[in-house]
RNA sequence: GGGCAGUUAGCUCAGUUGGUGGAGCAUCGCCUUCACACGGCGGGGGCCACAGGUUCAAGUCCUGUACUGCCCACCA
C-alpha cells in the first residue's frame, strides 16, 4: 500500500461535492472501464479460481431498453461482478438478436411511411435495407447495455445473425434434417395474415373475444328436411366438406351417411360419424373444414375428406369462395351472413366468448390454414430437455419446474419455416429440372440426382428462436472448437425472464443438449415481470411506462439497480415506482456523504491496514456487524435473493455504520484514539464498498478512487470480495453495544416525549445493573454523553435520583433524567404509564406462555429458558417503573 | 377445463428451517448539532383475507372457502 498524504486527502475531500451527482461520474466511469478491457477475461491465465459464464439475452434490434431488460441487466451484472471479485474468469457475452418478424414489421412500418412495399424493393434491397436499419439503430441497444453499467465483454459481443451464427444455424438443421428431426410438411399452422407468415403454436396468444355462435341450417339433400349446425366461424362453411355427428348421438343416427347441401356454395356434404364430436356442444353437428381448423384436419383424414383452402396468404378469401373471393376473412363473415340470413339459412345468433388466436408480434386474428412448412421433430429432444432438469440444470424458482415439464410432456413439433425475408434463410434448394431437394450448408452447384444446374432455395428463412436456441454455443463460436467454448461452456447461469421460459428456454435446453452434449447452463434463474405500481403491465397504451434510462437520467443508475435488487424478491412481480427509485438515490446520497465524512477525517491517517484486535467496543462491534453483512452477501448471492442481499446492505450502512458507528467515533476522531478510528473507518469502508459494488458499481468506483492508501493499479471491480475476519472474540462486544445504544436511546426518548429541546444538556444518571455494565458506561461515558446530548453523566448502582427525574429501564439498568422543573409531572406519568402498558402486555402473554405445563414440557429448553429470563427481566423494569410512577402520583 | 402465484402498517412490499411481525414511502412531534434536510432524533399505525386442522407454539405446515393476477388448453 502507498502512503498517505495529507495533501492526497485534502486533494480528494474538495473533490466530493456535498451531494452525488451521478450524471458527472457515469459517463466517464463507462468510458474509463471500457478503455482498460476490465471485463475481457484473460484466456491465457488459469482458471483456478474457477469460471463463470454468461450469456445475454440478446434484446431485440428493434427494441428501446424496457425496464425488464434493466432488471434482466442488473441482475446478471450483480452475479458477473461478485464472481469477478472472488477472483473468477468471468465471460458475459453480449449481443442482439435480430428478432425475424418484429424487425421487419417495424422497417416494414417505416417503408409504408415512405409509400413503398418490401415488395416494391424486392427480396435482397429490402435485406439490405434493414441491414442497413440495423447498423443504424443496433448501438442504441448497446448504448443501452452500456447506460446500466453492465459488465459485459464487448470484445466478443455477437448478433444472431452474423457470419458465425449463420453457420451454426446451417450446421444445426442440416444435421438435424438428415436425423429425420426436421422434416417438410403440409399441416394446418396459424397464420397471420398481416405478417404474411406462418407461427409457431406458443407465438400464437389466446384472448377471449366476444363473438356470436351462429345456428345454420345445411338442407338435406333428399329434401327430408334440414339439419342444424352451430359454428363460431360462419365465414369458413365456404371450405365446409362434411358434416359429423357423434355415432352414438341418436337424435342423427338416421343422418349418417346421407348428405347435405351445403348453403351459398350449393356443395353436397356427407354426413359422418366420429365420436370426436361433442355431443353436448351446440347442436351436436359439427361442420368439417379440414383446411382451416386442426381438428377439421384430423377428420378429413381420418375419413378421407376433400380440402378446400378458401384463403390466400393476405388472409383474403380466394378462388374457392365462389362470389365471396376477394374479400377479407372478417369482411367475408358478414356477406356470408347476411347471406345466410336473406336465404333463410340462418336460423339463430348467440351471443358467444370464445378464445382466438392473435399474433404475438402484432395482435392480428390468426387463421389456422393449411400449408406446407419446415418442422422440427421435438419429442426425443424435448425429453432430453426434460430428463436435464434438475441434474444438470437447476431452475429458481423452482415453482417454475412443473410448467417447465408440462409443457415439454404436451409439446408438439414445432412449426420453423416463416414467410418473411429477414432471417437465416432455409439451407434447402429444389431442382428445377427433376424437382429433387437437399439440404446442404453450403450453396449446392448441380442436383446430385439429375447434375442439373438449375436450382432454387427455400424462400422461407427460419423461425428467429431456432437460432435464439443456439445461443450459448453459437455466441461462445460454434461450431468451431474455440478457447471460449473449451472454457465457458456449458454456461454458469442463465437470468431471463419466465415468460420466454417455453420459447427460449426449453429451446436451448433441447438443442444445447441436442450438439453439446450438455445442457446449455448450469441455472437457470426466472426473474419476474416488471410492473407499475398499481401492478399492471407496462405497455405503451397504458402510458404507465417508466423508461429506464430516464430514471437514471434523473436518479443515477446506481438507484435505478438498487431499487431493482430489493425488489427481486425470487417469484413475485416488481411492482416498480418512481417513489421507490428516489428513496434509493437518497441511499446513494447517504454512502457518498459517509465517505466524505470519512475523508473529512482522514488527515493523518497511516496506511497500517486495520489492526488486528482492536480494543474499542464499538469497533469490534462494527468489524463484527461488517462479518456478519459479508456472511449474509455470500448465503443470499448464492441462492439468488438479491433482496435480501441489498437489504442487508442498506441496513448495515445506514443503521450501524452511519447512525452509530460514525456518530460513535467523532468523539474518538478529535482525541487519543483518532489513529485507531481512522484505520478503522477506512477498513470498514473500503469492505464495504466492496460489498456494495456489484449492486451500484459507478458510486462505489467513484468513492473508491477518491481514497487514500488505496492499492493504485486495483479498480475496485478487480478488488477481491473480502475475505472473512475471525471476530468469534468480538460477539460479546457487539452484544455490549446494545447496553450502549439502549442507554442511548432512553435518555433520547424522555427528551424527545418530554420536548426538552436539543439545546437544552440534560443531566442524567444510570443506576446499572451489574459491575460489567457499569464499567462498560464508565469507559464509555464520553461518547453516551455526547449522542445523548449530556453535560452529566453520573453512573452509580447506589445513585439517588432527585424526585422530578423522568426514568427508564433499558436492559435492566435504570435510566434517570432529573428534570429540575422541566416538565410536569402529569406529562412524565402518562409517559411511564404508556411504558408499563407496553411491558405489562408483553410480560402477560409470556406469563401465560409459561404457565402452560405443556410448553415447560415440550418446547426446548433454550426457549423457555429465554422466555423466562425474558419474564424475569421485564418483571424487574416493571418494579422499578412502577416505583418511579408512585413518585409522581404521590 | 387444468396449473401456478398472491391476499401482512395508509401505499408498495420483505419475512431462510414454526418460537409474541419488519423495511421504503407516507404520517405526527422536535431539531438549520461542524458527512448528509436526498439529513438527525423520537412517536403513532397491523384480530398477518376467511374457516377449520396439526403443534406446547402457526404470518410461517395441512385442508377448505373467498377474492386478485398469471400461464397452459383443438370442444366447433
Amino acid at each position: 500500500m502507498n502512503s498517505v498524504s495529507v495533501s492526497d486527502a485534502n486533494r480528494n475531500f474538495s473533490a466530493l461535492p456535498k451531494s452525488y451527482e451521478p450524471e458527472k461520474t457515469e459517463a466517464r466511469r463507462r468510458a474509463f472501464w471500457e478503455e482498460q478491457r476490465l471485463f475481457t477475461p484473460d484466456l491465457g491465465k488459469s482458471a483456478e479460481a474457477g469460471t463463470f459464464s454468461i450469456v445475454i439475452p440478446p434484446p431485440n434490434i428493434t427494441g428501446n431498453l424496457h425496464m425488464g431488460h434493466a432488471l434482466n441487466l442488473t441482475l446478471q451484472d450483480i452475479l458477473c461482478r461478485r464472481r469477478r471479485q472472488l477472483g473468477e474468469q468471468v465471460l458475459w457475452v453480449p449481443g442482439a438478436d435480430h428478432a425475424g418478424i418484429a424487425t421487419q414489421n417495424v422497417v416494414e412500418r417505416r417503408l409504408e411511411k415512405e409509400g413503398i412495399s418490401r415488395h416494391d424493393l424486392g427480396r435482397e434491397a429490402f435485406v439490405e435495407r434493414i441491414r442497413q436499419w440495423k447498423d443504424e439503430y443496433g448501438d442504441n441497444i448497446r448504448r443501452q447495455i452500456k447506460a446500466m453499467g453492465a459488465s459485459v465483454d464487448w470484445s466478443r459481443e455477437r448478433f444472431t445473425l452474423d457470419e458465425g451464427l449463420s453457420r451454426a444455424v446451417r450446421k444445426v438443421f442440416v444435421r438435424l434434417y438428415h436425423e429425420g428431426l426436421i422434416y417438410k410438411g403440409t399441416y394446418i399452422v396459424n397464420w397471420c395474415s398481416r405478417c404474411r407468415t406462418a407461427l409457431a403454436d406458443d407465438e400464437v396468444e389466446h384472448r377471449p373475444l366476444k363473438g356470436a355462435l351462429y345456428l345454420v341450417r345445411y338442407p338435406l339433400e333428399d329434401g327430408s328436411g334440414h339439419i342444424l349446425v352451430a359454428t363460431t366461424r360462419p365465414e369458413t362453411m365456404l371450405g365446409d366438406t362434411a358434416l359429423a355427428v357423434h355415432p352414438e348421438d341418436g337424435r342423427h343416427l338416421g343422418l349418417i351417411g346421407k348428405k347435405a347441401r351445403l348453403p351459398l356454395l350449393d356443395r353436397l356434404l356427407p354426413i359422418i360419424a366420429d365420436p370426436y364430436v361433442d355431443r353436448e356442444f351446440g347442436t351436436g353437428v359439427l361442420k368439417v373444414t379440414p383446411a382451416h381448423d386442426p381438428d377439421d384436419w384430423h377428420l378429413g383424414h381420418k375419413h378421407g375428406l376433400e380440402f378446400i383452402r378458401i384463403m390466400d396468404e393476405d388472409g383474403d378469401i380466394n378462388d374457392k369462395g365462389g362470389v365471396y373471393r376477394g374479400l377479407s376473412m372478417e369482411k367475408a363473415r358478414e356477406t356470408v351472413v347476411a347471406d345466410l340470413r336473406e336465404g333463410g339459412f340462418l336460423k339463430e345468433v348467440r351471443p358467444y366468448e370464445h378464445n382466438v388466436g392473435h399474433c404475438y408480434r402484432c395482435s392480428s386474428v390468426i387463421e389456422p390454414l393449411l400449408s406446407e412448412q419446415w418442422f422440427v421433430a421435438v419429442k426425443s429432444l424435448a425429453e432430453k430437455a426434460r430428463a436435464a432438469v434438475p441434474e444438470q440444470t437447476r431452475i429458481f424458482p423452482s415453482s417454475w419446474l412443473k410448467t417447465y415439464y408440462n409443457w415439454l410432456d404436451n409439446i408438439r413439433d414445432w412449426c420453423i419455416s416463416r414467410q418473411i425475408w429477414w432471417g437465416h434463410r432455409i439451407p434447402a434448394w429444389t431442382c428445377d429440372a427433376c424437382g429433387e431437394q437437399t439440404v446442404r450448408e453450403e450453396t449446392p452447384q448441380h442436383c446430385p440426382k439429375c447434375s442439373g444446374s438449375s436450382l432454387t432455395q427455400d424462400p422461407d428463412v427460419l423461425d428467429t428462436w431456432f437460432s435464439s436456441a443456439l445461443w450459448p454455443f453459437s455466441a461462445l463460436g460454434w461450431p468451431d472448437k474455440t478457447p471460449e467454448l473449451e472454457r465457458f461452456y456449458p454456461t454458469s447461469i442463465l437470468v431471463t425472464g419466465f415468460d420466454i421460459l417455453f420459447f427460449w428456454v426449453a429451446r436451448m435446453m433441447m438443442m444445447g443438449l441436442h450438439f453439446m452434449g450438455e445442457a446449455p447452463f448450469r441455472r437457470c434463474y426466472l426473474h419476474a415481470l416488471v410492473r407499475d405500481a398499481q401492478g399492471k403491465k407496462m405497455s405503451k397504451s397504458r402510458g404507465n411506462v417508466i423508461d429506464p434510462l430516464e430514471m437514471t437520467a434523473r436518479y443515477g443508475t446506481d438507484s435505478l439497480r438498487f431499487t431493482l435488487a430489493s425488489f427481486a424478491a425470487m417469484g413475485r412481480d416488481i411492482r416498480l415506482s418512481e417513489e421507490r427509485i428516489e428513496g434509493c438515490r437518497h441511499f446513494m446520497n447517504k454512502i457518498w456523504n459517509a465517505a466524505r465524512f470519512a475523508l473529512m477525517n482522514a488527515e493523518g491517517l497511516s496506511e497500517s491496514p486495520c489492526p488486528d484486535g482492536v480494543r474499542g467496543l464499538h469497533h469490534r462491534w462494527i468489524l463484527y456487524r461488517l462479518e456478519e453483512l459479508k456472511k449474509l452477501q455470500h448465503a443470499a448471492l448464492d441462492e439468488y435473493r438479491f433482496n435480501d442481499a441489498a437489504q442487508g446492505l442498506y441496513r448495515f450502512v445506514w443503521n450501524d455504520l452511519c447512525d452509530w458507528y460514525l456518530e460513535l467515533i467523532k468523539t474518538d476522531l478529535r482525541g487519543e484514539e483518532r489513529p485507531v478510528a481512522q484505520a478503522v473507518l477506512f477498513a470498514v469502508l473500503r469492505e464495504t464498498l466492496v460489498l456494495l459494488h456489484p449492486f451500484i458499481p459507478f458510486i462505489t468506483s467513484e468513492i473508491w478512487d477518491a481514497l487514500p492508501g488505496r492499492d493504485a493499479v486495483r479498480d475496485i471491480a478487480l478488488t477481491p470480495f473480502p475475505a472473512p475476519r475471525d471476530v468469534a472474540a468480538y460477539a460479546g462486544d457487539a452484544g455490549r453495544m446494545e447496553l450502549l445504544q439502549g442507554a442511548v436511546t432512553a435518555v433520547r426518548t424522555i427528551r424527545a416525549e418530554l420536548n426538552i429541546p436539543p439545546a437544552h444538556k440534560a443531566a442524567a444518571l444510570i443506576r446499572p445493573l451489574t459491575p460489567e455494565a457499569h464499567a462498560l458506561f464508565e469507559d464509555r461515558r464520553q461518547v453516551l454523553m455526547s449522542l445523548a446530548g449530556l453535560d452529566k453523566l453520573e453512573t452509580d448502582p447506589a445513585v439517588e435520583a432527585p424526585k422530578a427525574s423522568a426514568r427508564s429501564v433499558s436492559c435492566g439498568n435504570e435510566i434517570i433524567v432529573p428534570l429540575a422543573g422541566l416538565v410536569d409531572f402529569a406529562v412524565e406519568a402518562a409517559r411511564l404509564d404508556k411504558e408499563l402498558a407496553k411491558l405489562d402486555k408483553e410480560r402477560a402473554a409470556l406469563a401465560a406462555k409459561l404457565a402452560n405445563p405443556a410448553f415447560v414440557e415440550k418446547a426446548p429448553a433454550e426457549i423457555v429458558e429465554r422466555d423466562r429470563a425474558r419474564v424475569t427481566e421485564l418483571g424487574e423494569a416493571e418494579v422499578k417503573l412502577r416505583v418511579f410512577r408512585e413518585i409522581f402520583s404521590a
